[in-house]
DNA sequence: ATAAAAATTTAGACTAGTCTAAAAATTTTT
DNA sequence: AAAAATTTTTAGACTAGTCTAAATTTTTAT
């Protein structure tokens, strides 16, 4: 078995590998989980022992094989909770993240067959993030940032980029929900902010800081 | 906030306390957290200096208000998580305890109202147990060992003293689960063994090991 | 190509929780 | 009431994960 904590390397490991190109530096892994890089330099050797990653001093990190099974299965349960935080039991998705941070380590494999059946077997989380399938893979997805579509276009809102409490508050505040329809009016030339009309309805600005972290399709 | 350990100790000093009277003692709390007495020593001296027991060397231990509570919000949590499990993803009452043991210690207050809700409230767990109030309160139940209820009453079952999956099992196979209705027919003189009508149907012998263990009204 | 800056690793220390072995206190037996 | 047995506590050590400070390696800038 691994613990808690390394579980939680290898889940901040399988992030930053998808977000960034190129290796995992161990300065962007200090960061991500709020410790110090001399901390993370320690554990990142304990891992390579365990043979979870590939890791040469100085070189930055990747995981192996049976490394990214393992970040898939923590990255799984973490989804998988979340939905059910949001459709069971009606919290916000600004507010599931945090609690399956802790649901995600709880370790029977039962445990999560069977809530996912309870579920219905759910494809995306709360945020649109896809479900890792039991067999460990990553589902592909293929969505476009709101702020690359062109004008006339309607798109329908996938999923977000940032996760943050803050950001998906401020979603909720202007209706820009997962599943809404989008019509992307217009193109401010100056600040590239984008004019669109919800659902067929309101119309709405949004700046582009906002438009880059929105996916649609 | 208290650590995991600190409340599993609470947890366990509570029970110890329930079930013996007088005093807990460091043999039997190292027993029961199947740790050693040395490991109990340290931490009662930790949980003293936190108020949360009143300990004098060699004298036993006992919780104080605030422990009391702490030991009965994780013990609230268990038994909703226990209900959870059994009612909602149907595990059977012999595998609920090992997983709950992991979940009582999410931390999230606000999980635990709304699991409680979404499960209706319940007011017992899946071994009878009763759930302690959001306030804090153990509820008072009276009930009878089976092993004590004279011939030709009719009782039900309502709960189990022994929880080992092994017991639980057996009740399993023999038919005698929560609920169902009980004819003591006759109590053998020589082992003080039980002959039993379950549900107005078939008819068992029931060990007086198992009788013991057997709560019934 | 070397110096300066930045990133990373090592060394040594700390905490929580555990252990074994030895010492001290309490309880039981005679 | 003293001796023996039992229970409990203390002392000192270990592990996992963290930290700061110092040393080392790599990268960037001149």
């Amino acid at each position: 078995m691994h613990s808690f904590t390394e579980e939680n390397y290898l889940k901040t490991i399988y992030y930053l590998a998808a977000r960034q190109e190129g290796e995992v530096t161990t300065n962007s892994l200090a960061e991500m989980t709020a410790t110090k890089a001399a901390s993370v330099s320690d554990m990142l050797r304990k891992l390579a022992e365990k043979q979870l990653i590939h890791y040469k001093k100085y070189q930055g990190v990747r995981l192996t094989e049976e490394g990214e099974r393992l970040a898939l299965k923590v990255i799984r349960r973490h989804r998988i909770w979340e939905v059910f935080l949001a459709e069971k039991l009606g919290f916000g998705w600004d507010e599931v993240h945090e609690m399956a941070e802790e649901l995600e380590h709880i370790r029977s494999e039962e445990l999560v067959r069977k809530l996912d059946a309870f579920l219905g077997y759910p494809q995306f989380d709360p945020h649109g993030d896809p479900i890792p399938t039991p067999a460990g893979q990553m589902p592909t997805v293929e969505y476009t940032k709101l702020s690359e579509v062109t004008v006339g276009a309607e798109v329908q809102v996938m999923g977000v980029l940032e996760h943050s409490p803050e950001f998906l508050q401020h979603l909720d505040k202007t209706g820009l929900n997962l599943g809404c329809r989008v019509l992307v009016q217009d193109v401010n030339a100056f600040d590239k902010s984008v004019s669109v009309q919800i659902n067929h309805q309101k119309t709405l600005f949004v700046s582009n800081e906002v438009a880059r972290n929105l996916l649609v399709n």
